[in-house]
DNA sequence: ACTGTACATGTTTGCGCAAACATAAGTCAA
DNA sequence: TTGACTTATGTTTGCGCAAACATGTACAGT
């Protein structure tokens, strides 16, 4: 119990002991047994986040913020990758709280039920990111995507634009986008306006994808025609064809993104899109984990950023 | 015991109890204590991953591999960012070592003293990640980072320039980047040639970064110019530049990059770099944490990816 | 009937740590 | 001198699980 003082530093204990005991320590090496440490104590400093993908830098951004908030903090993140399916998060949730996590962090409000009562039955602290719009299973911290797509939709027909359409992918598991998406073609009708033409893949997203995808959507198009697309990457092939094909941006063919991610600085065009505040949202859920602040739900407003191909 | 038995589906139980053992899990909600479970068995299945850093996507692509590869077994990747300081990484191995991981999963093959003795006095299962050049630890994937800086010199020289740039930052914590232009010069050394103008800067790579850097190295210069970014990022915000500034590329300036990423697509052309196999590496490193490989040095080529900037 | 073997369940034990509870020596004020 | 308090160290205990071992049942082949 003595090495335990010296090594927690906590309680009494007399100099020439703990000074002996942390020379030991580093002599044999000692390294302690969390396994042991937090299994007795009956907690962790573990925060298990779920994210769909690693390779989507939106996902990575609000990690950041969580792991610049919390990292000077004794909180320990253990990410896992869901790959967009709510059963595998059901999985990965079930194992994460195996490991009897201080908290959980998952991404987007919607999840397979049983992920849900999972965590509500076992009264986990549990954290949603990036959506605002539904059911929090306890706190939420995000932008409403639906306002993202309203933004666009009424950005799109004040500038008088009267022929639309919808670019997308993977919107039967990105539920965000399908939000933005519905918001979008909501807002358009209540103005008597529909997309005209709408291509749709189930790929994940990339700017080749974006290319092929506007090739498709634009196939005998011959009026000038303002495009949403369900991310930046789309929006940036798009672009790309629209150049490689001599299509006058944005006069025959306008196009608008969602995101605000950086990249975009590199092309020709500053793209029409959305900011999202993903930083700062990861930033507000560090905040949460450290008990700094104890909102049920904090709405992040996001940003419309009118770029030159509007 | 019997109930133990049942839930991991290891020895005789009979079919009624068993289904009995699974209703009543089920009713009550049991979660495995995995604390408890790992503590009693005196191992994980944990996998501590350390990376620089989450907003660079040259670090997620590698993780995407590995959790690819792994994610279908029972190993669980825990994730820490170092940014790039290796003190910090040497906290974070500690931390993460009293959790007993199966092995820790590290970035680059330059470490701490300290780290590196830990690894070894403690006989971690040890993979070094992306670079190769040096005395690893114990098991290491990656390319040749000397390799790369060479390869891009040798293209360079080929094509018959005769002056030189460099332009990098965050040379002193980035080191495989500072490997590259080490090779690099020391090519350009051996045929009698060495950078006349250099930009360094000491903050995180940006394309905005990349303008500015590039502004500074071409400031009166009147002939024509090869640079040499330390990456994609900093190379393309040095074509911005260019084509701001009206410059000719690759007459008046030529850009070389490095890592090949894959928003270097958006770039109105094609920016010469060097396509490092990020996801494949993790693939590699998945593969040897799953024991299907047991290479001690596992060393990728890469490819020289020739755009029209050069 | 006896033996050997597969199947099924139960009991004891320890993993390393820290909370809770002793114990004891020293200090100080009344 | 006593009692109250601070400082310092030691002892017991349990966290939940699974390895190791013990026990028991059923049924085959001889």
């Amino acid at each position: 119990m003595t090495v335990s003082r010296v090594l927690r530093n906590k309680g009494y204990v007399s100099e020439a002991v703990r000074e002996k005991v942390l020379n030991a320590a580093e002599e044999i090496g000692y390294v302690r047994n969390t396994l042991a440490g937090s299994f007795a104590e009956q907690s962790t400093n573990l925060i298990g986040a779920i994210i769909p993908s690693l390779s989507n830098s939106v996902f990575t951004d609000v990690l950041s913020g969580v792991e610049d908030e919390i990292g000077q903090s004794a909180l320990q993140m253990a990410i896992s990758v869901s790959h967009y399916d709510q059963q595998r998060e059901y999985t990965l949730v079930k194992d994460m709280l195996a490991w009897r996590p201080a908290a959980m962090v998952l991404t987007g409000i919607e999840h397979d039920t049983r992920t849900r009562q999972l965590l509500q039955r076992n009264n986990i602290n549990t954290i949603e990111m990036m959506d605002v719009d539904g059911d929090p299973i306890a706190r939420c911290v995000g932008l409403s995507q639906r306002a993202a797509g309203h933004a666009m939709a009424e950005h799109l027909l004040k500038r008088g634009y009267k022929r639309f359409g919808y670019v997308g992918c993977e919107l039967d598991i990105d539920t965000r986008a399908a939000k933005r998406r519905a918001a979008f073609e909501e807002t358009l009708a209540q103005q008597g306006f529909e997309p005209e033409r709408t291509a749709l893949a189930a790929e994940p997203s990339s700017m080749q994808l974006g290319r092929q995808l506007t090739a498709q959507v634009l196939q005998d198009n011959r009026q000038p025609i303002a495009l949403y697309y369900s991310n930046d990457d789309l929006a940036a092939g798009g672009l790309l064809h629209c150049s490689a094909q001599g299509l006058s941006v944005p006069d025959e063919v306008a196009l608008a993104g969602h995101n605000g991610l950086a990249f975009l600085d590199a092309m020709p065009m500053r793209i029409t899109t959305f900011d999202a505040p993903r930083y700062e949202i990861g930033q507000i859920v560090g905040r949460l984990l450290l008990g700094k602040t104890d909102d049920t739900v904090t709405r992040l407003s996001g940003e419309l950023i009118i770029g030159n191909t509007t």
